[in-house]
RNA sequence: GCCCGGGUGGCGGAAUCGGCAGACGCAACGGACUUAAAAUCCGUUUCCGCUGACGCGGAGUGGGGGUUCGAGUCCCCCCCCGGGCACCA
């Protein structure tokens, strides 16, 4: 044995070893105990950073110790591997994104082994390869044949930096996602899964999720954004020159029917439909097209910011208020959105905000009809809307009742009269899965001027990428300038058609991988139903909270549409989900904490660090930085504190070889064992209690790695040397071997190769997780503090069995004690057994 | 504005059910070893005051109030930070 810690020789022995033993591949017909640990799989950007590591070290160390608690573990892992980055980079350099993306795979495959994590790489999978998107792109079809995927003219996101659409979910404030560049809004022909139609399932089935953090599923419910409410429909003033209207009802939603006394105006989305047609021929027709071409050029951002002021024009229509049967003006503005509700929303101003600050704006009526019910507002006092529950006012037959009342009795009215009734909205949007990009899965669709739209049929999957086409930045997909891609056949007429150029958005590639494991290889078919059935839902699934909603989502979405199709049995694909904070490092520019990234320049490369302490003081460290679903600060000095543990460690076997070796395991007697030698047999099995505790728990690596050390400082206390008592020694080795077995899955190099120093034969993973002997985590004595008065004024040693009135009495004898209670009445003792006396005393004024 | 988290030493963070606040690590300081340095080992470190000293007393978990023998933990009010949603009708 090596005196010094030899990380770099034993490192990559005990990473072959794993391999060769074939440690992590799993048969996944067996039977067994099942444990699926997922962790997402990383789009290969180029290398990877200590940031990364956090999500695959946390995996390994929980499969590590599922194996050696005897579950069959199922661990693969594989690349997200079709993206916008890489084709941005093949504009600039020229460079195939197909061999860019490979190579990045070996590169980040290499950081990840060297590691030491550990995968069943039979299963890799990379989403780029045509065996893995041809049932990407079979998946579109089934959606497809279902309803589910179909194309429509829409207004849409447009990022002008990456010259393509992008989904609601990947628009952060107006600004895409990727580059930051604001949004515009185009009105373009798109392909979307209709994500809408699974809205209420995707919400009531959060409930099931007990596994999952509430903040994600706070997030995903606020995303749904599901609001009950009432659909009013407002029939139109017909228009005075006698003319045809393209409709006679606007109908519009609204939460607060209970308000409708009180709108005094009706306004629509400059996007609404065939406004030129409502005011054509008015004299008020110019100024409302220009209005609405004004809107619609300003970008979404900027009409949507809280400080917009509200602009708006009367059309110079009339509505009629399906209560009071009242006409109320019509009105354009861009503060109502056209994609949420109905793009129409009966104003009340006395009653929100909003149209409070639109009524005052433009000189509009503004009527009270909702009443606080604790002061009595007057109209002519009010400075702002009055928008809480209250008694309805003026509000003809409905006046007196309570808000809450009034919307069930309004809701319920119009539906007696046919103009309305109870209605449902959803914020989220069906997603948008067409990109004008190259890398990514070809929607499989064929254009025939006979036929129409026309699906691939399934026999001739996949649709394969062309390798020869030109990478320029042109705002269309460069298939579309590859006429070998899109000249084609139609599949059904066998005459000329054009393909579809567009390709899918990768979070399709992502909503299923987790399926595809299990069968990675089968050409057949897409998935292995039974083995998914028997496989998931996934134990544990373990990734960054940034895919709170829009991957966990859209995976949530596919797993019931696949359940629909009865081509799985589970309905929901993760049952515990664990999303770990991010690795944040100061920037060398500003002084400032940032999530690592390239583009700040504060990263720090895994390479260097293993290099110079080995990867089990990288993954110790990574474990021990903080609580692993908050973020944390990497410190380089923290580092070196884990490689000084680590180092003690191997020095503290080396130094004990002898004494080591020849202690054989066996049953320990606590009898025989004299009060040091008990008291470090204790705190090794209460380290085995608390650590398995934490990794049971909410995965508290943080305090497990804070209990190793401790029990390590125990065993530095105990003393022992060759002529030790052979009981010593037991003890001795005994807190060293559990210490060993406790710390394998964090730091599984050092714990093989130590396990092997000790005299075991090779092989960590094959040994039984240590279970805790409860009755030597009884102590025979305690100490308990004595409070008087809740202040601890001294301390007694006590039998840990002592009775309540022992040790009352023990404390009331002690020295201290008494001084303090001198002269005072002591009028209540609380006993807290193994932990504290209270005594409550009260002092006569004298 | 609404909905989630969170606020504890110089720093990262511990603290089952309400029961000794500051585990563990980092950093700093003092000492040992060394010709010296590094490494290692031992010790000290919440703050304030008193003491020659062993010690003693007081305050203390963002602020204020409450419940309790006892509050970082429970209740009420407020402040600050992070995240999500947001002209959503």
């Amino acid at each position: 044995m090596k005196e010094k810690y030899p990380f770099k020789e034993i490192e990559p022995r005990w990473q072959q070893f794993w391999e060769e033993r074939r440690l992590f591949y799993t048969d996944v017909s067996d039977a067994g105990k099942k444990y699926y640990c997922l962790m997402m799989f990383p789009y290969p950007s180029g290398a990877l950073h200590v940031g990364h590591g956090r999500n695959y070290i946390i995996g390994d160390a929980v499969a590590r110790y599922k194996i050696m608690r005897g579950f069959k573990v199922l661990a693969p892992m594989g690349w997200d591997a079709f993206g916008l980055p890489a084709e941005n980079a093949a504009i600039n350099t020229g460079r195939h994104p197909r061999d860019s993306t490979r190579e990045n795979i070996s590169i980040m495959k290499r950081q990840i082994i060297s590691w030491g994590c550990c995968y069943d790489w039979d299963r890799e999978i990379a989403t780029c390869e045509p065996e893995y998107y041809k049932w990407t792109q079979w998946f579109f079809l089934k959606f497809y044949e279902r309803g589910l995927a179909y194309k429509a003219r829409a207004p849409v996101n447009w990022c002008p930096s990456c010259a393509t659409v992008l989904a609601n979910e990947q628009v952060v404030n107006g600004r895409c996602e990727r580059c930051g560049t604001a949004i515009e809004t185009r009105e373009l022909e798109q392909w979307f899964f209709r994500i809408t139609a699974y809205a209420q399932r995707l919400l009531d089935d959060l409930e099931k999720l007990d596994g999952w953090p509430e903040r994600v599923k706070t997030m995903q419910a606020n995303w749904i954004g599901r609001s009950e409410g009432t659909r009013l429909d407002f029939r139109l003033v017909p228009r005075p020159d006698g003319g045809s209207d393209p409709f006679d009802t606007i109908p519009c939603f609204t939460t607060r029917v209970d308000t409708i006394y009180g709108c005094t105006y009706m306004v629509i989305a400059p996007e609404y439909p065939h406004i030129d047609e409502l005011v054509r021929g008015l004299p008020q027709e110019q100024e409302v097209l220009e209005y609405v071409r004004r809107s619609l050029r300003t970008p979404r951002a900027a009409r949507t910011s809280e400080s917009a002021e509200k602009t708006g024009v009367f059309t110079g229509r009339y509505v009629v208020n399906p209560y009071t049967s009242e006409p109320v003006p019509l009105w354009v503005a861009d503060y109502v959105l056209m994609e949420y509700g109905t793009g129409a929303v009966m104003a009340v101003p006395a009653h929100d905000e909003r149209d409070w600050d639109f009524a005052r704006r433009h000189g509009l009526k503004i009527k009270l009809v909702i009443q606080n019910p604790e002061r009595t507002l007057r109209l002519e006092d009010m400075q702002q809307a009055y928008t809480d529950f209250g008694l309805l006012v003026d509000s003809g037959p409905f006046s007196g009742l309570s808000s809450s009342e009034a919307i069930q009795k309004m809701t319920a009215y119009a539906e007696e009269q046919g103009f309305g009734g109870p209605q449902v909205h959803y914020r989220l949007r069906d997603w948008l899965i067409s990109r004008q990009r190259y890398w990514g899965a070809p929607i499989p669709i064929v254009y025939c001027e006979k036929c129409g739209t026309v699906p691939v049929p399934e026999d001739r999957l996949p649709v394969l990428l062309p390798d020869n086409v030109e990478f320029r930045p042109h705002g269309e997909s460069p298939l579309k300038r590859c006429p070998e891609f899109m000249n084609t056949t139609c599949p059904r007429c066998g005459g000329a058609a054009q393909r579809e150029s567009d390709t899918m958005d990768t979070f399709v590639d992502s909503s299923w991988y987790y399926l595809r494991y299990l069968s990675p290889h089968d050409d057949h078919r897409a998935i292995d139903s039974q083995a998914c059935n028997r496989w998931l839902p996934v134990d544990q699934y373990i990734g960054g909270v940034e895919h709170a909603i829009l991957h966990l989502l859209y995976a949530r979405f596919f797993t019931k549409v696949l359940h629909d199709m009865g081509l799985v049995e589970f309905d929901e694909p993760f049952a515990h989900l664990f999303t770990q904070g991010m690795i944040c490092k100061r920037s060398p520019k500003d002084g400032k904490l940032y999530k690592m990234s390239k583009s700040r320049g504060n990263v720090v490369s895994p390479d260097k660090l293993i290099e110079e302490y080995g990867a089990d003081t990288v993954r110790l460290y990574t474990l021990f930085i903080g609580p692993p679903e908050k973020d944390a600060e990497w410190s380089d000095q923290g580092v070196e504190g884990a490689y000084r543990f680590l180092r003690r460690l191997w020095k503290k076997v080396y130094d004990h070889q002898d004494v080591l070796r020849e202690s054989v395991p066996g049953k320990i007697d606590r009898r025989l064992l004299d009060p040091e030698e008990r008291e470090l047999y204790r705190q090794t099995n209460s380290a085995i209690q608390s650590i398995t505790d934490d990794l049971e728990g909410d995965f508290h690596f943080n305090t497990a790695v804070a209990r190793i050390m401790e029990l390590l400082n125990a065993i530095d206390r105990l003393s022992v040397h060759r002529d030790s008592a052979p009981s010593r020694k037991a003890v001795f080795a005994h807190a060293l071997r559990n210490l060993i077995l406790l710390i394998s899955p964090f730091a599984p190099h050092i714990a093989e190769e130590l396990w092997v120093q000790l005299g075991n034969p090779p092989g960590i993973l094959k040994v039984d997780w240590p279970t805790a002997d409860p009755d030597a985590l009884a102590m025979e004595e305690v100490e308990l503090a004595v409070q008087i008065n809740g202040k601890v004024r001294a301390r007694i040693r006590v039998a840990a069995d002592a009775s309540e009135e022992e040790i009352r009495s023990l404390a009331l004898s002690d020295e201290r004690v008494k001084k303090w209670t001198e002269g005072a009445e002591v009028r209540k003792i609380v006993v807290v057994p193994g932990r504290l006396v209270n005594i409550a005393t009260r002092r006569h004024s004298s």
